[in-house]
DNA sequence: TTGCGTGCAAAGGTTTTGCATGGCA
DNA sequence: TGCCATGCAAAACCTTTGCACGCAA
């Protein structure tokens, strides 16, 4: 086991702090970047990179990758938040958060029936939304 | 409305071959290249790049991203194939496929009570699998 | 002959790596 | 002082685009 000392600097704290400001979204390095510099803070984009691996390694950031192909999203972990699922449209790409108990049957049943632990965290469910869903009937063609 | 009249040429038809022999995996735009190198047929990246957005527009192949970050893998999509869902291991890396009446439910339940549609087609469940909670058990060391 | 298909090379975007420098402890 | 952190530049990837040439119809 190694002993890796972990420094406190500036550009750390204020990356952390602005995850933290911001730990009910999803936000892209380029994100943080942009915020901090605004800040005055500016941060090196691999800076950010590193950093959030290591955060991620100690499970305190979360990555996504809602956009496909596009750059990927983090998300600070907080103690007190609830488990909720990611439902993301693929006609406006509204991302939405959805907590209930239908759902947690879902995790329940994968569990049980199929001993398969299911991540809502890092689960996300695409399909159409409601507005979407009532927009197609007005319009069907492409 | 644009008649565009397709071709068919040795390089679609060895591609379309593959997909098709290949239609319960999840193939990589590299697998292709590779493999049709090795048959002797050897195709562009970028021709099997731009072909596959034409079947994904004729419907006829699926995207996924299932490795996070990395390249983005594709599915022939037979007329006789059932809905499926998708599911990954965090752990070992395994994927998944599951059909079975419980998961259907997800379906009915995001759409009667959320008006959500989702595409079983395009989510992956992400978890831990029933191998890896096993393991877990007597290794709980990282 | 027409115009779609091909594939090389180059560009575009995100993320990683090498390396010299900076700064915390 | 020791060693981790930083950030520039460059590399490594995956994917898209430009363009000249090839080839199916």
């Amino acid at each position: 086991m190694k002993k890796v000392v972990e420094y406190k600097t500036k550009q750390r704290e204020a990356i952390l702090q602005y995850l933290i400001q911001n730990k009910n979204k999803h936000i892209s390095v380029d994100c943080i970047v942009e915020h901090l510099k605004q800040q005055g803070e500016s941060v090196g984009k691999t800076t950010v990179y590193r950093y959030l691996d290591v955060l991620i390694n100690k499970n305190q950031v979360r990555k996504y990758f809602i956009e496909e192909g596009a750059s990927a999203c983090y998300q600070y972990i907080s103690e007190d938040e609830t488990e909720y699922y990611h439902l993301k449209c693929n006609k406006c790409g509204a991302l939405l958060h959805m907590d209930c108990e239908g759902l947690k049957n879902i995790q329940k049943h994968l569990l049980h029936e199929h001993n398969f632990e299911l991540d809502t965290s890092k689960t996300v469910l695409y399909g159409v939304c409601k507005e979407c869903l009532g927009r197609k009937e007005k319009c069907k063609e492409k």
